[in-house]
Order: structure tokens, then sequence, then C-alpha cells
DNA sequence: AGTCTATCCGTACACTTGTAAGTATGTCAA
DNA sequence: TTGACATACTTACAAGTGTACGGATAGACT
């Protein structure tokens, strides 16, 4: 599997957009990121553009419009996005971050069962000794 | 306040470690950087004047050598890199990245309790704030 | 005193990134 | 059929980034 260049800041938050919304095209895309601000159309082109030839999309044409997908799961680029900023921020450690996490920025009351569920899976799995994950 | 331009992914990995080792030379940073990978001296230290033109360090002359200190605290830096990741690749939510953390990074054993303990906290913080029921 | 060495400062340079203008071309309404 | 759009593709360009060379100079060493 040949290295992938890095998705720049702006590139991801279109990337992000195009795994939430399925295939799309050029003006989907732009629709959307101009619900939360202003984005010239040519500009989110270029990001598309950008994003297919460092390989986390493919398009084709469908007539006269590209309709753009993604080629990458989330999950990947999120991992290497997050160790990253993990091993440069944090010196790799982990738990710095879910602490800044959950003492600086607001997680819900209904969020709240969830992490201990979490927390509690996690035990298990710890305990069964070497887990596998999928 | 005037608002400082970001730090780039390696000027966050040098202003970590002057936070790490307090003020330091422009060798120690080096020394410290060359622990982990190969580094040009020079490099090191442009990126040391980069993050004090951007004003998150200071420095002084002392003798031949200048003394490179930290001037904006880590959880500034923190909280701003953090809330402009969460922003582009998780759209503004904070638990998938919460989960992602416990679910794809190994958390020992020993730090369970204190996330447990964490959830806890948060939980009686939350508890307060919102009218109580009893 | 002269040479070596560490460090400073300035400069460079290719690559990436954010942002978009300009131009060509296909589509639809009048 | 022609003009108005929409969309594509090309090109641009300044600023930021990673990486480092080269000259100046102050202390250390011979």
């Amino acid at each position: 599997m040949v290295e992938k260049p890095a998705l720049s800041k702006s590139e991801m938050e279109i990337a992000r957009l195009l795994w939430e919304i399925g295939p799309a095209t050029v003006r989907e895309i732009h629709e959307e990121v101009c619900k939360s601000r202003q984005a010239d159309f040519a500009t989110i082109q270029t990001f598309l553009r950008r994003i297919e030839s460092k390989g986390y999309a493919t398009s084709k044409l469908k007539g006269r419009t590209r309709i753009y997908s993604a080629k990458t799961r989330p999950r990947t680029v999120i991992r290497e996005t997050v160790d990253d900023l993990i091993e440069r921020l944090f010196g790799g450690e982990t738990m710095p971050l879910v602490k800044h996490l959950i003492e600086e920025r607001g997680i819900e009351a209904s969020e709240i069962n969830e992490l201990r569920e979490l927390v509690d899976r996690l035990e298990r799995n710890n305990n069964q000794g070497a887990g596998n994950d999928s």
C-alpha cells in the first residue's frame, strides 16, 4: 500500500462531508459547507480534486457532473491524524488527550452513560488478556 | 489579545518539548528531538525562531547562547488545536473522538481507574449545574 | 596569536495550502 | 438557435512549511 500524503485540515473537512453524505457532486458538498460558512464553489472543487489526487477519493463523470466518492474509510484517516497529533502534542500519551476532552469540552449528561459503558467494556477486554480487535 | 497564527505540526512538537524541559537552548531541544529521530540543528533553530515570531515563546541571549521560554500555556494551544481538529474531522462532536481514543489506542489497565474517576467527577459536576433532582 | 568549534542570524528553496480567477463547454429555457 | 447558467478544467499566486546552507563571531584549545 503506497503511502498517501496526509490530508490538510481543509481537505479533512471536505473529506468528512464526503463520508457523511456519501458520493456527491461538488455542488452538494459546496452547499453543505455553506451551511456553516461562506465558501467559493471553485475552492471546494479544488479540495475535492486534491483529495482525489492524494488517493482518498475517486470520481467519475456522470454526464456533465463529476461524482466524488470516498475511497479511504474515516477510521483510517482518523487513526493516522489522531496518532500524529498525539505524538506531537502529547509525546505519544493518549490519556492527557482523553482527560482534556472530558474536562474541557462539554460532555452531555446523556453521553456519560455511554462513556461509562465504554470504560467497562475496555476493562473486560483488558482482563481477558490481549484482546483482538476487528 | 492579538490572534496568533496557529503552530504547524512540527512547531507543535518543538513547543511541547519546550514546555516539557522548560526554558532551554536550541542545543537542548535539538538533543531531545534527536532521541526519537534525526534532526538538523539549524532546522530546530528555525522552528524555535518561528515559534517565537508567532508569539508562543520568548527568548533572550545569555552570553553567546539564546534561551527560549514558552510564553503560551500548553492548555491554550491544546484547546485551540483540538477544537479545530474536532470541528473539521468530527463536525464538532466530542464523543466520537473520545470513543476512538478509548477503543483504538491502548489504554493501560492502570489508567482505567483514573478514567472512571474522571467520569464520576464529570457526572457530579453535571448534576450540580443543572437543577438537581432527588 | 591562530585555529577549531558551537552557535547565531539571514537566506534559500521546493512543496503544500488556501483561495480563487479565467476559460471552455454542455444544458435548458425562450 | 441563441443566450444564460452550471459545471468542468486549467492556471495562478501569496503565504505557510519543512529542511537546510553559509557566513559571522565568540570562546576554547594549542
